[in-house]
DNA sequence: GTTAATTGTTTACAATGTTAACTAATAATT
DNA sequence: AATTATTAGTTAACATTGTAAACAATTAAC
């Protein structure tokens, strides 16, 4: 409905309302397709994971996903459950826990790839080549832009005060 | 971090993950940015209202927003709380309730309009207005192309079998 | 007039985000 | 070397949000 019905109130609506409805729908639809591989969440976790070759440690993956090390160990405990991914702890530093993907999960693996691949172009579906470079392009600058704003940098305010 | 420290994770992530974690940046920014109104969520629902003429009631505005109704009760119930807004039943169709903004909400929206475009025009900083343009398009395309697909289909079609 | 559908509400539960407090291990400082 | 600070990860508590089911009140359909 959002989109077309009434362009004067979708002119001067937040950007973030139009990427929180797309987000929804697409993880929606993504936890569906991906039904039977018995997993439905947290993929870019597991790719990230696949992804990284080697020392991959919980604080890594937090970084690199843009999540709190909290939501990060209860993604890691629901890929655990799963008997997706492995934990053991670094012999040389033994603060990190090193994470890697079970035989199970490099089987799933391809199914995920695929599964991602295709939403990406149901997504995309209509949309030229060259307007989808430039559509990448803005969210990698909207990222940017918006990444590290006021609101995000609050914890890291609040952990230096603390330290007087 | 998520945007090019690794070409090789980001070509195959899944398109929401990106617009996933703008729109908890943007709306993290955009409350923190909005604190001195005394409201620091569901700006979208009260521009909805305020850009509805008349007869606005709640099942127009899940509609309109995406909400399903149990979030649209709770988030009337904040606004409500707030003094944002009234509810009023509809003497017409008693089932119905409309919707309409306070005065102190009304003096208010200004400040949130613009709030909204400055927030709008930091993420867009840097990026040309074609661009911009290219880029609004995509997302109403994608909107349209993910919105109704099964995840969603889901409530409706339960509904459809229970009613056999 | 009975049945079905719609609007809005309440309750319950699962998932997620955030903060704070905590353990264990390592790094830095004196 | 001993103390202190920092880091990695965990746990607990709480707020917010999404979803499903059941419900009351009202209206529409037959």
């Amino acid at each position: 409905m959002l989109y077309d019905q009434n362009k004067k109130v979708n002119q001067c609506m937040p950007l973030g309302k139009f990427m929180g409805a797309i987000t929804k729908s697409y993880f929606g639809a993504l936890s569906k397709k991906m039904e039977h591989t018995g997993i439905d969440r947290h993929f870019s976790t597991l790719i990230a994971i696949d992804k990284t070759a080697h020392n991959c440690t919980q604080q890594y993956l937090s970084d690199l996903l843009s999540f709190d090390k909290v939501s990060m160990v209860r993604i890691l405990d629901y890929l655990v459950a799963k008997k997706m991914i492995t934990r053991s702890v670094n012999p040389d530093d033994r603060r990190e826990h090193f994470v890697n993907l079970t035989k199970k999960a490099k089987k799933i693996m391809p199914k995920i790839y695929d599964g991602i691949k295709e939403m990406n172009s149901i997504a995309f579906k209509n949309i030229k080549k060259k307007d989808q470079e430039i559509f990448y392009s803005c969210i990698t600058e909207i990222f940017k832009n918006v990444e590290r704003l006021p609101a995000n940098e609050v914890d890291i305010q609040l952990k230096k005060n603390k330290r007087t």
